[in-house]
DNA sequence: ATCTGTGAACTCGTTCACAGCT
DNA sequence: AGCTGTGAACGAGTTCACAGAT
């Protein structure tokens, strides 16, 4: 649309998003969106129907929890990103990196995840916390409301089936990496 | 192993990784360690033979490119995380960041990456950078000679077929976990 | 011609279910 | 009884391929 573009064919979208025409049509069925055999997609829209699919018109508001590393660089990261996903809460076991403002994000001492996850009805949590204390947090944030979690720790997480999880492992996916790396050298990728 | 325990049975894996045990039969098949009926599998054996099949025996290491909030982040996990993996090599175009010593990886400006990584023979690359460099870096990481790619910014990486990317796009989990949070709330969860 | 929308076919990982073993 | 190894069935997502529209 910046580009001054008003309308758009599956196989545009397609080469842009890296998929294949065919999976463009279906994904935007789904969506429920109708393009023209003429004209294809319009663009502006095509853009207002994903959005009213996706996204919650008033926005929704995330918590985060463990201040370390990779958690103060997400917070880094999503600040003013997605406006329609803001992280509005750190939690963290360590006095140290508590009561502050990091990122225009406050930080809370864990003790008060379940007051104000819950006061502010947010429905959604990063988890950056070891391994070990990943499933407890988990627990946590699902009693205090919480309905979607990312999980940066490299544990399963165990939650009511009413929760939905993203699992994210870094060190999986790098893993995954060297092996097909070792793999295609060896040239042993399987045929 | 560390609690000292010997022998162990496919649905006892099954439930430490939140898997099936089915599944974790079917997998350990493709490993090629077979275990008894009688006493499951031997952990010691069971161990030697997954990391026999995954890792590369002489270790494989690893480049970083984008060293900002987010590739800090992964360097100070890796460190000293997985022995048979390390980041060797930081790049950053930015000559603020470049020629220095970050936890424990010396970081090097980006003109110098081909020459780096083509001495040192790195065959894994990790992608920190803006979405819009992405497919530059990953093109030089490829001429240089990597095989296996992380890639943690939004955009689809287009690479030759011997190269293998792993996508792992934090907004879009976030934006996932989001929704399905959303959907759940609603009721409207696909049926 | 060229594009969309979509039923049908296909693919490939997961799960079932059972023979074989002790 | 309880486990493994595995052929067979299943299922969800992807792709094919074509009718319909202009």
């Amino acid at each position: 649309m910046d580009e001054g573009v008003r309308n758009v064919y599956s196989h545009q979208i397609a080469a842009i998003c890296g998929a294949t025409a065919a999976r463009v049509r279906r994904d935007l069925m789904v969506i429920g969106y109708t393009g023209s055999p003429i004209h294809g997609y319009a663009v502006k829209e095509l853009i207002e129907s994903i959005d009213l699919f996706l996204d919650s018109p008033e926005g929704q508001r995330v918590a985060l929890v463990g201040v370390g590393n990779l958690g103060l660089a997400l917070l880094a990261y999503f600040t003013g990103r997605r406006p329609k996903l803001s992280i509005v809460a750190a939690f963290d076991k360590d006095p140290e990196k508590v009561n502050r403002v990091v990122h225009g994000c406050r930080s809370y001492p864990l003790s008060q995840l379940r007051e104000v996850v819950g006061q502010q009805r947010l429905e959604i949590g990063i988890i950056t916390v070891p391994a070990g204390e990943a499933q407890t947090v988990a627990e946590l944030l699902v009693e205090s409301g919480v309905r979607g979690i990312v999980n940066f720790a490299p544990a399963p997480l165990q939650v009511p089936p009413h929760v939905y999880v993203e699992e994210l492992d870094v060190t999986q996916a790098l893993e995954k990496a060297a092996y097909f790396a070792r793999k295609s050298r060896v040239g042993e990728l399987k045929t």
